[in-house]
Formats: structure tokens, C-alpha cells, sequence
DNA sequence: GGAAAGGTCCTACTTGTATCGTACCTGTGG
DNA sequence: CCACAGGTACGATACAAGTAGGACCTTTCC
């Protein structure tokens, strides 16, 4: 029983946006998960950041947060996808600013 | 004798603009000059925030260090106006995200 | 010349945030 | 059943960043 992780009830917030992508790794994260068309799940651990798994942990729940990610919880690992419409509808080319 | 300081030697970074446009003052400095398409010179006064001159200055120079504004001294004043074409150039669309 | 206005520099404070250690939870697979 | 791998929660730490006080500079204007 896999429980979605949408996070959002409210809009997206531009200042969230920014703060969420000032920083180097959750940057990174994004633009991997862009430069994937077909927006297949991804788990956190595939990322291979240079930080620690609480770090990395922290980093997602962030991303959760401003609303450029899903998350899917399978219990023992995430399904992690960028919620790539949503982002587009609300800030339209900002994907393709980031590299 | 009017000195300009524009700043960039280097090129404008991701990075530090996104760091730059994080901060919700300093967006609303850089919407508001946006939003003026003669990109007539502005005080730094010019723009009424709730802040202190010495924190109004402070996010000054934050912008100007990510490339965002330039700035000419007047001594007693500054001359503070948007890098509107260095800024398209580089991230298209991007003041069009900021609101 | 002196006061006032617009800004900066330096310093200090305080808040925020990136990082990780320890503990713990949940499926998977031998 | 139990070890293991992927992640989260909580707490501590350390560094970054936003903020303002005091002193000082430059130009304008009376």
C-alpha cells in the first residue's frame, strides 16, 4: 500500500521556489529529474550526492515542500518523480533556467 | 565625476541569482524595477522597505554581486537600475517568473 | 560653513539552515 | 527469522545570512 506524498494543499510560492533551488544540491536533483523525459520514479539514494542519507533526506523533504517533487512511500524506499506540469503551468521556462 | 559600478567581470551565476531572488526584499526590489519599462535610475531610498539604510544597503550589494542591478555613485546618491538585457540574455524569462 | 539627506563600512547579534550522529521504521531476500 | 538497504525523526553543531547601531563620507542647499 503505497501512500502518496503530494505534499501540496496550497499553490506553489515563488519564495519557496527560489530558496528550494538556491541551494547547489537540491538544484541538482531537479535538473537530473528534468533531463528525464519520461519522468520515471527515482529513488533518493540514485541521486549520489556527496552527503550524508539524513542530509540527502532533508534535501527532499525541502523539495517536497516548495512542491517540485512527489513522493511515493513504498515503505522501505521512495518513489521519488518531479511533478513537471504543475511546475510549468505555475512558473513557465523555469525548468529549462536551471541548465 | 558619476562612478559606475556594474560589477561583473565574471558572468552571472545560477547559483547566486537564485540566492539573490530567494530573499522576498530584495524580489520585490527587482520586481518593482521590472515593472518599469523606461528602466529609469532609482534610488536606493527610492523603494520604502520596512528595513534599516544599512540592511537596505546590504541587499543592494547582494544584487549587485549576483549581477542583477547596476549602480552609479553619485556621492550622495546612488543610481540604481536593472541589468534587463544581460539578465534576458542569460536567464530568459526569468523576471517574468518573479511575478 | 553647517545642516541635512542618501549611502557605506564595520561590527555585533540573532535567526536560519545545511550537515551529520544516533536511533528507529519498513520492506526485501536469503 | 534476521540481516540489510533505503529512509525518516530528533537532536546537536557549525556556518551563513538578515538585521541594525554607530561612525563616517559625499553632495546639496540655505
Amino acid at each position: 500500500m503505497p501512500e502518496l506524498l503530494t505534499a501540496q494543499p496550497h499553490e506553489m510560492e515563488i519564495g519557496q521556489v527560489l530558496k528550494a533551488l538556491a541551494d547547489e544540491h537540491r538544484r541538482r536533483i531537479i535538473v537530473e529529474l528534468a533531463a528525464d523525459p519520461s519522468d520515471a520514479e527515482r529513488t533518493c539514494n540514485s541521486f549520489e550526492l556527496p552527503l550524508s542519507k539524513q542530509t540527502v533526506s532533508h534535501h527532499f523533504k525541502t523539495l517536497l515542500a516548495a512542491g517540485l517533487i512527489k513522493q511515493v512511500n513504498y515503505g522501505n524506499r521512495q518513489g521519488i518523480s518531479l511533478r513537471r506540469d504543475a511546475i510549468e503551468t505555475k512558473f513557465p521556462g523555469l525548468l529549462d533556467l536551471l541548465r
